[in-house]
DNA sequence: ACGATGATGAAC
DNA sequence: TTCATCATCGTA
């Protein structure tokens, strides 16, 4: 039952990418076990004008796997502590990644990376099981459970970019 | 409300 | 090479 999210559906819309991704599975292998959880937050940070994204002031060292291929893995340090992770949309060329903020019972991005043991060497690689973290679809229908907000901690970036409705969280039911 | 803690990017 | 900033979290 349980689909292994390729490419391809990463390439899509980022907003409509982002959207898809609440009710899927981010499935880890680590010391031969599987951890894995239901993805409840996302944010899009969607091409270069997006001022909120890493992205907005061009290629660097840092943000490179933004500009890559859809469905590889993002992920960098902040604040001195916390890995963030993010999986790559659009095609190659088009700067534009999700940030995984939450899954079932984690809620932030740096306790989701702690959790599941995530940090810099997935920088760039592809989301499949050969790199031991991928998505998955077990077949969850979500349809309209979806709530949208504004961004967190992206003050900086502008009313324009900040009050933009990119965050994506599952409903309490 | 704020400190932890270090990489990043821009300025000098 | 120096400096402010940062897609956060835990404690207060």
């Amino acid at each position: 039952m349980a689909k292994i999210l390729k490419e391809k559906i990463f390439e899509g819309p980022t907003i409509e990418v982002a959207k898809n991704l609440l009710g899927k599975y981010l499935v880890r292998k680590y010391k031969g076990r599987i951890i894995s959880g239901k993805i409840t937050e996302v944010e899009a940070y969607d091409g270069p004008k997006d001022k909120a994204s890493h992205a907005s002031r061009g290629l660097t060292k840092r943000n490179f796997p933004m500009f890559g291929p859809a469905g590889q893995w993002y992920v960098y340090f902040t604040y001195g502590l916390h890995w963030m992770l993010n999986i790559v949309t659009g095609k190659k060329g088009y700067p534009a990644a999700i940030l995984i903020r939450g899954v079932e019972g984690i809620n932030g991005p740096a306790r989701v990376t702690k959790f599941f043991h995530i940090d810099g060497k997935f920088n760039g690689k592809s989301a499949d099981k050969k790199n031991a973290l991928w998505i998955e679809d077990r077949g969850l229908k979500i349809s309209n459970e979806i709530k949208r907000t504004p961004r967190i901690g992206v003050q900086y970036a502008g009313p324009l970019w900040s009050r933009r409705r990119y965050r994506f969280l599952l409903k309490q039911k």
